[in-house]
DNA sequence: CTGAAAGCGCTTACAG
DNA sequence: CTGAAAGCGCTTACAG
């Protein structure tokens, strides 16, 4: 069977191409009537535009590029959902693009994307966000993006961000409200973002409850297993051990949890433990693990969306959704046990 | 920055844009000389063909899909880095399309997405290499595809295997070679043959090693953490329980583990434990989980350049190659303990 | 509000 | 082994 073309469309409705791809492309000064008519037409017809004929002759790719670079897929997987429904709602494509944000070759991998592939624009994660050598050459290559960013850009770019800061002053005062005093903080990698919003969230609730900032409680992690371990250890044997440990990632959180059996802590009696990110591993481990979850595949549509909307012509401006993040109490925090303070 | 077209090459090699493609497309009948000389300017001007004008005039999209419906999300990266290895390699776009394999609209979306994307081939991925009705549907409408898959399909379409029987039966080997004689086995969905090919390998190794099967060792799961801690507390409480148990999936297994606590168990000590699938759950649980790993991004991308050279003109094809799975022995499992037995 | 003409950058089918 | 012509299905820029 032989595709359905814009002419095809054209002949059926007695007007001309130029008039069907006007309803088409939803471009005003069509009249009302004629409209009505070609759409009835496309519906009879299913018609579907050609994406590479639409693509050579308006010399756009109608394609969007999501650059990643996170260890976790379910993170990926999410993001991909997300930004996958705006694509096809509009009829764009989508095209992956796995990254290393630290690798010397990044932008020259990109900059091969961009010619192979011609993405109209990207949707661009931590930690490239904040990868200012990357943004550069966007800008200067002329590449539209969007960034998901756990800061807020928007003075400059398009961004749709959350704020890690708030959501952890949250987790660590529900901590807080279940007695503890002293609580653990395992830092993601410094450099990040999204790990300062973190501790930041950690100090303001201390402040909030006047609890002093007790600098020996900080340990630096960089978002692994083997770094939650580590840290862990050299929290748990502090002379004066936390009650609580929030960890900036899951996997560092699974990380305690080791670390804890290995010294025959008990978690939640002895230890409360907090992870973040909401990975399949905190609900699988045993006692379920206490988290945040970010509402991703809603952050990815959105920014989609703003990417999209920003490339099309005749369309409106989206307005901007404030999405918030979730604190997931599962079996790994409870109440202080009195008998150890 | 004007892209570099077909024209532009054909101007500065002095030779007609045709003689250009032909190079390009790796087309026979080219003499030696005019193809080093077209290669060069290639070369030279970094010239990349538009796949919008290739697609158009050739009406192939050079595009091929990949569908999965697998709740592991690593499983999924896994398989789109492999593919998109091998697309990148071929100057091939991927789309990327997470179905549900049970939903009666299944066949619809795709018939949309073939429509819209106009993709050239699809990498269908378990279980959608079992859904007959989809597989019919995609043979009448002409569509090229391959399968990765735990049967051995290769009678009937392209398909890259891997044997699941023959590993499950190398796991459940060492286990009694650790002493254990009865090991519990938690199924996966028992009409996927993957499943199936689990359980026959588990009742290969018993043979092998005149091992009587017995019946009651063998529940029921569905592949999720639930059925996992449900499924181990039936053959924990048996009269006669197991000293060991192979679980389906990584995600079973966790739920094992929940279980396990639960009853005071202690793996590896009184009870040892394999999963399937290495996720990243298994390397973070305490003790590490025992497991099997499938070469998922070989599998993947072996099977992509099946298909990409299947559908390329002027491309051999591939020979196959036999991609091994891997035992990954973690602290889950040990010698049976000798006084409990 | 609507349309005729030209062209996007390739490949096809044909000719030599 | 190489090339001139036509065409893929759209959109652009222009005209009315």
């Amino acid at each position: 069977m032989k595709a359905v073309t814009m002419q095809d469309v054209a002949d059926r409705a007695g007007v001309s191409p130029k008039t069907v791809s006007r309803v088409v492309n939803n471009e005003p000064r069509v009249s009302e009537s004629t409209r009505k008519k070609i759409e009835k037409v496309i519906d009879e017809l299913s018609f579907k535009p050609n994406k590479s004929a639409q693509s050579l002759a308006a010399d756009r790719s109608l394609l969007i590029g999501l650059l990643y670079d996170n260890p976790s897929s379910t993170y990926v997987v999410d993001l991909q959902a997300g930004v996958l429904g705006v694509c096809n709602k509009f009829g764009y494509g989508l095209v992956i693009h796995p990254c290393e944000n630290d690798s010397p070759e990044l932008i020259q991998r990109l900059r091969e994307l961009l010619v192979s592939s011609r993405m109209d624009g990207l949707v661009l994660t931590p930690p490239m966000t904040e990868n200012q050598e990357l943004l550069d050459f966007l800008v200067s290559s002329g590449t539209p993006y969007v960034l998901i960013s756990p800061l807020d850009n928007s003075q400059s770019e398009l961004s749709v961000s959350v704020d890690d800061s708030v959501i952890t002053q949250q987790a660590i005062q529900s901590l807080i409200d279940f007695g503890h005093r002293r609580i653990g903080f395992i830092t993601g990698l410094r450099k990040r973002s999204g790990s300062e919003m973190r501790l930041l969230g950690y100090q303001q609730a201390l402040e909030k409850n006047n609890i002093s900032y007790d600098e020996s409680l900080i340990v630096q992690g960089n978002f692994t297993f083997g770094s939650g371990v580590l840290a862990a250890q050299e929290l748990l044997r502090h002379e004066n051990p936390p009650t609580a440990i929030f960890a900036s990632n899951d996997y560092m959180a699974a990380g305690v949890m080791k670390a804890a059996l290995q010294l025959r802590i008990s978690i939640p009696h002895e230890l409360s433990l907090c992870g973040f990110d909401d990975t399949p591993v905190a609900g699988y481990m045993s006692p379920g693990l206490t988290t945040i979850r970010h509402p991703l595949e809603r952050l990815a549509s959105h920014a989609g969306e703003l990417l999209i909307r920003q490339l099309k012509k005749h369309t409106q401006p989206l307005e901007v959704e404030t999405l918030k993040s979730e604190l997931i109490l599962r079996g790994s925090t409870g109440p202080v046990n009195n008998k150890t303070n």
